[in-house]
DNA sequence: TGTTGTTAGTTTAGAAAGAAAACTAAGACT
DNA sequence: AGTCTTAGTTTTCTTTCTAAACTAACAACA
């Protein structure tokens, strides 16, 4: 891993101030859509003259609109100011073991088109040709003609080390060490600024806090449920922060042991949570064939006693898992998603009741952690890395545009 | 829990900018003692000029002093920089069940006065009657006559709230929602300018990594072994920052659950890692009473076959924990602290082998965490807590001084 | 309908910070 | 001693933000 060391102390000269307080602003109004310059002026403590400022010239770049004027309260109304969804796009890829996600949304995280492409795992080498293909047939839709398309962000089943940038390992897929976006860049030729990769997991979180607006929590876990368990935190910082640890292992929570005798998992210890409650798991418990659909397979045998038990015993788990990754990383939000939340409540029923069950005994009654799954979790990962290139833009220490 | 939503962005005006880079320049000469102007400059991209400047002011302030010349290669030799270790002092103390410790150190952390003063559990307002005596005691110490006080950190064994402050709960002292800082402000009269209290685990670990010099981990989780088992975990972020999750939480991973039908822990819940590798759970499997010292007790009966067997479990299931931390949070080393440390290799020597043996099973060969076991861990919440001091006025938005 | 009060946003003048470049200081090498 | 090189300071200039005056737009009310 490349990050080993704690990063240097931040400095900056006049213009980085500038800049600084221009991503404030944007952030400002991505966060609360709908502020005045005079809002904005009062709560970032800087002047009018600064906030009018910086928002001619975000407006001048496209990055904002002018909208409504606000109702006035015995004075001058003050005009609305939202992001200008029109002028940019994001794009945003999922590789999975199942197939390649692909979305373009603005930059309010709202999808304007998307794809998925059902393809059997392959090499990097022919995963990446395909989807360069897919991309550009994305960018050509007209409904992105008129589009400044600030990066692209993909996200990867495994830990990645987003410095080098590195796929360290993906065993679902067979690879390792696997530099994707070395592969894919020189396939699309078009410049774009900005490309990206992470782990599909951090993708996800990311996307899911940074495209939230209003009263965004403070911190976001997402559970990624699917053939493996990963996860990813964003945290408590300004802008948001995915972490990530010194190895790029943070997160990799089907890799905790739960049962320290129990089953192998594929990685070579016994008992990790993988081997309990994972897509895997179920298969191996229920005798389900690699190559037939895991949902179908349990839709179709829903009413049997072995497959409700089965499902009742990998949610208890993962209810488990929950609860330890809240008294671990204890974020605001936690919310689950992968392909495995369409085995619904004979799955994630007996989870959520282990969690409520057991969230608050340390504090007694106080606020509670919100455990939210989602009903549609396809294009997740990919709109999270698309989320991660608006976030490399507005807070990266280039200018924006 | 005050904090729930994420904080707004920062934005900054021309003397935050200076402050900013005068912090980030002390900070460099924190980390990095001998420094010269030049090496600053080239470093931290700012003129010679702007760190000639604040190096002038942060030497007039006390914070800095000039050393040695370097070696010329042929021209002007520079001037080392270092932090002033006799201007300043930072107080730290732990509130613990088995008494109260206070350290004083200097800005590099280095402890001139210490005192532990044995004490059984009292109520908050006679704990904080004994610990403000104690403090003005170690503050009438000869050595501190000529030192500026910055302030006063304490450390107390349980989930705190920062914001607030207020210590959630502490099972060991039998506390529940005590603000202990207003207990002992009004009965430390002298004026000093920073109060505040977190986590001893916490402090622990924020201390452990921000007075380290030289090449400082990215990332360090701290393991508090104790009656009960506490962690802290500071993120790679700079300035180090501690995780804190939405309620205070993150790191308790005491109660992580390893043994979905075991023992009940005092939490309500059953199996926690708390009922299986903690003082109380070795006490409870030996049935070793309450009021005798732990440490000693085993000592005494260490060769004792029932002790090795009991030691070594506990131990084994000490080592699932710290992988399952590795996995959640993977910080660049993990440190082991508390008073079992001293129970020696028959607790910890099966906790290292398990963890050496498959921290690496992902990622195959790369770069291993690092274990450190503390030899002597009784002052390092204390010191962690003068440690919070300093970067709260450092990385603070006050001028320093 | 005009006057007054209030708040939004812009313009202008000024202060403060860092950059750039010239300058002085101090050592190594010839 | 003279030259080269690097460290650190001083001076001048540019850039950014602030402060305050100004214009704009609306409500309330006579």
């Amino acid at each position: 891993m490349s990050i080993v060391y704690l990063p240097p102390h931040r400095t900056g000269d006049l213009h980085y101030l500038k800049r600084l307080n221009r991503s404030a602003i944007l952030e400002m109004i991505r966060q609360t859509p709908g502020l005045t310059r005079a809002d904005i002026a009062t709560q970032a403590q800087l002047t009018k003259a600064t906030v009018g400022n910086s928002v001619q010239t975000l407006l001048g770049q496209g990055w904002l609109s002018e909208g409504e004027l606000h109702k006035s309260s015995g004075g001058r109304p003050g005009r609305a100011l939202h992001l200008n969804d029109e002028h940019f796009a994001l794009l945003g890829a999922e590789v999975g073991v199942h197939g390649l996600r692909l979305v373009a949304c603005t930059l309010s995280g709202n999808i304007i088109e998307s794809h998925h492409e059902q393809v059997l795992p392959a090499s990097p080498e022919a995963t990446a040709h395909t989807l360069a293909q897919l991309l550009k047939e994305l960018k050509a839709r007209p409904s992105m003609a008129d589009r400044h398309c600030l990066g692209i962000g993909i996200a990867l089943p495994g830990p990645v080390d987003p410095a080098a940038p590195v796929l360290r390992l993906a065993p679902n897929l067979n690879w390792q060490d696997v530099r994707f976006l070395d592969l894919i860049r020189p396939l699309v030729p078009e410049a774009t600024s900005i490309w990206l990769m992470d782990n599909e997991a951090k993708s996800a979180a990311f996307g899911e806090l940074y495209f939230r607006t209003g009263n965004i929590p403070h911190s976001l876990a997402y559970v990624s449920l699917g053939t493996g368990i990963g996860g990813g935190m964003v945290t408590d910082q300004s802008p948001p922060q995915l972490s990530r640890g010194a190895q790029g292992l943070a997160g990799e929570i089907g890799h905790t042991v739960l049962q320290p005798n129990g089953q192998y998992c594929h990685c070579g210890n016994r008992g990790c949570a993988e081997t309990l409650a994972s897509g895997w798991a179920i298969r191996a418990a229920l005798g389900i064939a690699e190559d037939i659909n895991l949902v179908d397979a349990i839709s179709a045998r829903q009413h049997d006693e072995d497959v409700q038990y089965v499902l009742r015993r990998a949610g208890e788990t993962l209810g488990i898992l929950l609860l330890n990754l809240h008294h671990t990383q204890n974020a605001a939000e936690i919310v689950l998603g992968g392909s495995l939340v369409q085995l619904g409540p004979a799955f994630l029923a007996p989870a959520q009741r282990y969690f409520a069950a057991n969230q608050n005994r340390l504090l007694g009654n106080g606020q509670k952690v919100r455990l939210r799954i989602l009903d549609d979790a396809t294009f997740v990962a990919a709109r999270g890395a698309a989320a991660q290139v608006l976030a490399t833009v507005i807070h990266g220490s280039n200018d924006l545009v």
